[in-house]
DNA sequence: AAGATAAGAAACACTTTGTTTTATAACAAA
DNA sequence: TTTGTTATAAAACAAAGTGTTTCTTATCTT
C-alpha cells in the first residue's frame, strides 16, 4: 500500500478516535475529521465514502485484533483439562482493554458509545462461539443457542462498561471474576469437538 | 395545557415516530419531521429545543409509562409467599410491550435501537431494585449491588431484542422463562423490607 | 527519468440548522 | 362578545455542512 495512503489513513483515524473521546460520534463533522487530521477534503472522501464507514472500518480495525489477540491466546486451543480456568480467554481480553493500546477503551467509554459496543458485542460472539463448542445447561430448559450466546456476549459487554463507569478501579482478575460468576451458573464448559 | 399545543405535541411525536420506523435516527432530519408532522419550523423549535431534546420527551413518556404499568402490576406489592411467579412482572412487561400500544416495539426494533435500548435499560434499573430489594447470592462470591442491577437490566433488554429479532415468534411466556432461566440462578427472591 | 497515482485547493450546488420578523388564528377569562 | 394572551405559520436569513468536480502539485513505484 502505497506510503501516501498509509499516512492519510492513519492521520484520519487518529483525528477520529481524538473527536471520539471529545464527543458523540453524531456531533462531529465530516469538516471537524478534516481540519483534525489536516486533510485535503477530496482525500477524505478518496479514503472513505462516509463518516459511516469511517467508522465501520475503524470499528473492523480495532475489535477484529482484539479478539483475534483473544482467539490466539493458548486457552482457546488447549485441551481444557476440567476446571482449569474456565474462562481465562476473558481474563486475557480483559488485561487486553486494560492496556487501552489502540484506544478501544476511550471508544468504549465515550458518550454514545452505542456503536462500538455493537460492534463489539458482534465481534464477541464468534469468540464465545468458539470458546463454549458446547454448550449444556445447569437448569432443565433448554435455551436456543443463538440466544445463550447472545446473552454471554452481552454480558461481557455490560461488565466492561460498568468498569469503565467505574473508572476501572478493580484490577482485570476481579471483574473477569465478576464475569464468570454471573455467567457460570449457566453453562458448563465441554472440550472442543 | 393548550389544545393547540397538545395537537402539534401529538403531531410531532406521531410523525417522528413514523419517521423513526423507516430509518435510523441519525438519518432523521428536523425538517423531515416538521414536513411529516405538517407543523411550523418556528412551531418546532417552540416546542422542543433540539432533536436530542425530542428524543428523550419521547423516550421519557413511553418507558416511563410502561415500567410504571409493570410497576403497578400486583405481583410488585403482594407479599412473595415463596415461589409463587418469583418474576412474574417481567411476563408482565413482555405482554405490555408485545400489545405495542405506543409502538414501543417499533422503536426497540428500529435500526440505530441503541438509544431507546439506554432509556428502556435506565427505566428498568428501578423496577429491578424495586423487585429485587434484598438481593442474596448462590455463589459465595458477593457482586456489587449495582453491578447486578445493570446485568439483570441488560439481560431482559437484550432478552427482548432476541424476540424482536426473531420476529417475534415465541409468546410472551417463553420468552420470560428464558429471561428467568438465564437470570434466576444468580438471584433469589427476597421479601420486601 | 517517466508514468502512475495520491494529495491538495478552490469552487460548486445543495441541504440543514436555528433564528428573526411579521401576521394570523385560536384560546381563556371577563 | 370583547379583550388580552399565546400558539402557530410563512418567509427570509446567515452560518455551517455535504459531496462532487476541476485542475494543479507532490509523491510514489519501477
Amino acid at each position: 500500500m502505497d506510503r501516501r495512503q498509509q499516512k492519510t489513513r492513519a492521520a484520519i483515524f487518529g483525528a477520529f478516535t481524538a473527536l471520539l473521546s471529545e464527543k458523540s460520534y453524531n456531533q462531529i463533522s465530516v469538516q471537524e475529521i478534516i481540519d483534525a487530521a489536516n486533510v485535503g477534503r477530496t482525500t477524505f472522501y478518496a479514503h472513505f465514502e462516509t463518516k459511516d464507514y469511517l467508522l465501520k472500518e475503524l470499528c473492523e480495525e480495532l475489535f477484529a485484533h482484539i479478539i483475534e489477540s483473544a482467539m490466539g491466546h493458548p486457552d482457546t486451543h488447549s485441551h481444557p483439562s476440567a476446571y482449569t480456568a474456565p474462562g481465562s480467554v476473558f481474563l486475557h481480553l480483559i488485561q487486553h482493554l486494560q492496556k487501552n493500546d489502540n484506544h478501544i477503551l476511550d471508544l468504549l467509554s465515550s458518550e454514545n458509545n452505542d456503536i462500538f459496543q455493537r460492534y463489539f458485542k458482534s465481534n464477541l460472539r464468534q469468540l464465545i462461539l468458539s470458546q463454549f463448542l458446547n454448550l449444556t445447561f445447569v437448569t432443565n430448559m433448554p435455551l436456543p443457542k443463538d440466544y445463550l450466546i447472545n446473552h454471554i456476549a452481552a454480558a461481557f459487554v455490560e461488565t466492561v462498561n460498568w468498569w469503565i463507569s467505574r473508572n476501572m478501579q478493580e484490577n482485570a482478575e476481579v471483574i473477569a471474576a465478576y464475569f464468570l460468576t454471573v455467567i457460570h451458573p449457566i453453562i458448563t464448559h465441554e472440550s472442543c469437538v
